[in-house]
DNA sequence: ATGAAGATCGCG
DNA sequence: GCGATCTTCATC
């Protein structure tokens, strides 16, 4: 059905900008994943977080140091970090060389279920050949091509948290460091024309807020995410 | 060497 | 609200 459609590719000089730029810029954006096995699992970008160079919040901070030395880098790349000693968390590495910065994906609403989900709770996988009644769609726009047999809610929240995301994407620190494009596990594509139009006619819209989860930097008010959207991690 | 804190999440 | 769980980094 949209086999004909392209989907153009976000590059590295688009991601070459200030990371409170593109984080809102990422929104409706689509993250792909490409598994070794072939499969896909892709996402639509619903919330972001920026964090830059002067952010007491930004890993970067205080020096360049093993882990964070990829955000002093060119935009376009991966970073990606455990936290907690047990989630991950993925960022897209922003701005020029030289200034430490990235956005963090922080949800998705998924564009499909990966296998390994259904394989590990039967309740998620579809009767081959059945034709299963649709749930009522969400407030926005966007659809899933599969009809979900567990609640449409459940579904939606699988990728509402930037731990949740990598766990469904299977994303660990294996890939940090990445360039985002086509030939890599990871790359991004820019928002379809349906996307876009729903925003320019304000059928979404954006939400500016405080970061969550920070004990410095707490007032910068860099956090957006999709108004109203069901897969966002808080509202 | 050592320890404190962390861009989270699910449960109660 | 709390604990899980372990890496990272600053300091000793």
């Amino acid at each position: 059905m949209n086999s004909i459609l392209t989907h153009s590719i976000v590059d590295a000089t688009w991601l070459s900008r200030p990371s409170p730029t593109v984080a809102p810029d990422l929104l409706g954006c689509t993250l792909v994943r490409q598994m070794p096995d072939g499969e896909q699992i892709r996402g639509l970008i619903v919330e972001t977080e920026a964090y830059a160079a002067g952010d007491p919040a930004c890993h970067a901070y205080r020096r360049r140091t093993p882990r964070n030395t990829v955000m002093f880098g060119p935009g376009g790349n991966s970073y990606v970090y455990l936290i907690y000693g047990i989630y991950h968390c993925l960022n897209v590495v922003t701005d020029v060389d030289g200034e430490p910065s990235a956005v963090l994906i922080r949800a998705l609403q998924l564009e499909n279920i990966p296998s390994w989900i259904a394989a590990e709770s039967p309740s998620h996988s579809i009767p081959k050949g059945s034709n299963q009644k649709q749930p009522s769609p969400p407030q926005i726009v966007l659809n899933l091509p599969i009809a979900p047999s567990k609640p449409l809610k459940q579904i939606l929240r699988l990728a509402a948290g930037p731990g949740k995301l990598c766990q469904v994407m299977k994303i660990d620190r294996n890939l940090s460091g990445l360039p985002f494009q086509p030939d890599q596990p990871l790359w991004l594509e820019h928002r379809s024309s349906e996307v876009q139009a729903a925003i320019d006619q304000q059928a979404l819209e954006f939400v500016q807020t405080t970061r969550i989860g920070l004990t410095q930097g707490v007032e910068i008010p860099w956090r957006w995410y999709i108004a109203n959207c069901p897969a966002v991690s808080r509202f």
